[in-house]
DNA sequence: TGCCGTAGTTAAGCTACCTTAACTCTCTTA
DNA sequence: TAAGAGAGTTAAGGTAGCTTAACTACGGCA
């Protein structure tokens, strides 16, 4: 009941993990980062950047003299590999293994690097590996994979059944009294705000 | 460059999503959702719940009349029933498929649920419907899986190579010029706020 | 050496989300 | 039917991130 609540509290928010990335790869590019750099890499204003590296340097993950470059720490470094691997392993799996179109898995992958944990990470990599290899048996299941209905799974050959609610219609092992293909499609067409 | 930037505008924020969540699970176990009621439910004050559902009205989500109860719009129930299917079906990947621990699978998709791509989500089910199928390939997969080891892929056998960077020693096919899996793992102990 | 342009900073203000404290409404009950 | 309990609301205040506007420091050049 509130394990939601711990979404304020992961290491690093949606945005520090971005400046992080963009320190990094600024020191990459141009062998240092500043405020300048920063805004411009991030599209924000410098103003922005500057109360940005303080929350950073409250945390730990930077240093930065008034006027001068940004330098990561060790544990801001790692952060930012961190992330960036989790990007990484992310966009491929969603591209080569789920097949999702390049723009979709980058955002998606953009969105939630810095939320999936490390197990996940290690084992979607693993997965993600597997099914790439040579194995017989990922070559079978490309295969097998490809040729496989498009269409919700509840109408495959062979479900699984038990994971829902008990006596539930269960079709294809994965959705149990509602079919889950069809209420991820329901209509969230035009949400406006109105002001 | 400014993708990371949208993460701001997608159209429910996490806190968004657990409220018209709550508000679904109270309708379900109650028949109705009062202010109360969702701040119980979400281990937030009343006064939060107010103004959330001012928020929400704007939003055209819920409706909610003065000291009266709350209900869902039919956008607002699309995006609950969206939000929950695609928790599920992240649930059930990540623990049937993935294999990581319950704990870790529930904290990561409750993380993640508001984020994910419908295109994503579906294909998610039908990867995870097909991987827990009777079909002769799943099977042969889960058994190979289960046998191949589980350190970083970069050592497993027959890996498929040219992902990253060409010419890059590219040994599991996801990494390129660096391990993933032990940039993955990289020590990110403990992160201080320092106030 | 002193001036000026640019880089960087502070200040003030905005939205989102949360809190506590104090107020108001509604409903039950005597 | 009027009082009190308790549900709900407003008000004020805090953090995180962003903005623009105005100010300050730095460095190159006459």
């Amino acid at each position: 009941m509130d394990t939601w609540k711990r979404f304020g509290e992961k290491e690093v928010s949606h945005s520090m993990a971005h400046y992080l990335q963009a320190v990094a790869a600024l020191k990459v590019e141009k062998g240092h980062a500043r405020v300048g750099d920063i805004a411009d890499h991030l599209g924000v204003s410098k103003s922005g950047v500057t109360s940005m590296l303080r929350s950073l340097e409250r945390h730990g993950l930077v240093t930065h003299e008034r006027y001068g470059c940004v330098e990561l720490t060790s544990t801001g470094a790692g952060l930012a590999t961190r992330t960036e691997s989790s990007r990484r392993v992310l966009t491929v799996f969603l591209t080569e293994i789920l097949g999702v179109p390049e723009t979709v898995a980058t955002e998606d992958a953009c969105m939630i690097e810095h939320l999936v944990s490390t197990e996940v990470s290690v084992e979607l990599l693993r997965l993600t590996a597997f099914l790439r290899s040579q194995h017989p048996a990922a070559k079978q299941f490309r295969d097998a994979y490809r040729a496989s209905p498009h269409a919700c799974a509840a109408h495959a050959p062979g479900a699984l059944g038990a994971l829902g609610a008990p006596g539930a219609a269960d079709a294809c092992g994965v959705c149990a009294d509602t079919c889950l293909h069809e209420s991820l499609l329901g209509d969230v067409a035009q949400i406006a705000v109105r002001r």
